[in-house]
DNA sequence: AATGAATGAGGATTCATTCAT
DNA sequence: GATGAATGAATCCTCATTCAT
């Protein structure tokens, strides 16, 4: 009996397990064989489907962005305003699915993963610039031509209440990093 | 060339070179004889004076947040007013000694660090300690009761665009950096 | 289906080369490298096996500490009379399988092994409560309350010859050995 | 002010020094290093007055076998009558100077140094040539002819039981160690 | 598809030894 | 006489990767 249809199968399972892994320990000196062992399976099959470490953590990123950008799809189309568009975007980057401890460490990690691996880079950056697009084309109505400049301080501000999600101690609340990043946007906002 | 008194020189190559190959490597994935080549010694020297890899690590942390202390420090004493102290600590943090791209690149790698190490953690929460204490003392009177959460704002947008430098090509500006915060906190202000 | 079965195998050259390498050095100063050469496999193989160098040295002395027993458990099924179980014992102890160079120096070192591994001395512990209470066993018959006392004696003449053998020359004769023992035990006898 | 006449001095404190080391650390894998901060002086030094970590070691066993030595001879200048010669032998061996945990472990491990260092074999087997001596000539008027085997005997038992007390727990009795010994001796002089 | 077996390459760390002062 | 400085040469151990089955 072949087991037919394996693959996506176990690679969804790697992938799930490389994040995990990088986010209990915090950094991406972890080894395929531990990968592989969470995710149920030898190391060789993780290299068989895969073909090496970095294509693994390649692939664990580019699955955590991709999670990333369809839930900002899914909350944009329900927003039916600007400023209904903004907050969907802001909230989908501290939803659940997105600010749990070891995702806000993966992610800490891409960004180093980012400054040895091309590809990394590029895919972080297509990610920054979706990303500020977005924002830019939300603001538009809301701040004028300040949009572009708006865009990316709220970028950086939403990085930057991850990051310091990474040394704080307890859950991380979600509500509370979107009301900080969402607080200068309405500042923005007023001033017109 | 004396033999004696080489410790602290020793020390403070070693310090330097592993910024420098952590900046120029982009990961702390660098081998200690790396370093100790790049200081101009062998590992095993290396090793003599720090006792072993992590050692090292933490002291090129301490001394990189020391040097943006003492620029804090040095920029606080010639302010004059509120908003010159405020301009003061964000300029420092863009200044020259801190805003190049090794430092940059270290610097995230530091938040790794602090992810396994308690002892770069407990680093890293002293320096968040005081930027959030010298931003909050400058902001009091600028924007009263709530000078603690545009300070911990500030500090996080501080971080968000040193990580976003992290991707950028080219050299970092370091005045443009500055103007991104300050913009914000202006925007305060002014709301008062 | 994988290649299969090797690690029994694996395992049983790496005990049966570290035995013969400790005796030709004559000390634990032997690399893991030498050992799996020896067996003619890679010294990560070696590690994959054991976990460690002390555990190859622990597997080692229990090996050699197991055939030793087992030799004795033999000769000890075919006595039939006290005297004979006596004998039997100490002729185990100097019967060729053990009382080879290479397995005296093994012997002398294991000593020292349990001078630092709390594991290693729980094992000769272990060895030398069975072999005097064997001897002891023996000996009731013989020589009466004086049995425990007398055992003990053997038992370090027993050590004792073995430890002078380290440094004789020329190939160590098992049966002098022997009768070395035995002539003192015969004398306790005769004592009644 | 020039420091002469320091070399016996410094000498002493190492062989000294690495007798402890050796007993505390319960093998010969001691550091030069911990050897000369033990005695109070740089590793340098103890180059400098040695040669060479073997010659250190080779020192420390000629002085253990050289106060051994002058115990025993000591003892014998006391001993009026072959019995008395005999005991006196034997009880030296069990003195307070030689039948200290760290002695001990040093003496075992210098059994385990001849079987690498041709010098430490020549000292070992020197020993040994004048216990048997001395004990051969102390047993001939006691019983006969049988004095070289009978010598033998005590001296393998001798070293049974410093081996064994290598494992015992609690610190060492050399009284009972010597009784152990003696016991054997007097029934081969009951037999006559 | 799947994995146990196997290894080469490399890395942190230790240490005896040498040297300049 | 004495030592801090310095290193080359190990040694243990890890791991990504390959291979045979």
């Amino acid at each position: 009996m072949p087991k037919v249809g394996m693959e996506p199968i176990r690679r969804a399972a790697l992938v799930k397990a490389t994040i995990e892994e990088i986010g209990q320990a915090g950094s991406l000196d972890i080894t395929v064989s531990q990968i592989a062992r969470r995710a149920g399976m030898s190391s060789a099959l993780a290299h068989h489907y895969f073909g090496g470490k970095d294509q693994i953590f390649l692939a664990a990123m580019r699955h955590t962005l991709a999670v990333y950008a369809a839930q900002v799809r899914g909350a944009l189309m329900m927003a039916e305003d600007p400023q209904a568009r903004l907050e969907a975007i802001v909230r989908a980057s501290f939803s659940g699915q997105n600010f749990r401890p070891e995702v806000i460490a993966a992610w800490l990690n891409f960004y180093v993963l980012a400054q040895h691996s091309p590809n990394a880079m590029r895919l972080l950056r297509v990610y920054h610039k979706r990303l500020k697009s977005n924002l830019s084309h939300a603001l538009r109505p809301l701040v004028g031509e300040r949009a572009p400049m708006v865009a990316d301080r709220i970028a950086a501000l939403l990085d930057g209440v991850y990051l310091h999600r990474s040394l704080g101690e307890g859950p991380p609340e979600g509500a509370a990093g979107a009301e900080q990043v969402l607080g200068y946007a309405r500042l923005e906002m007023e001033r017109g």
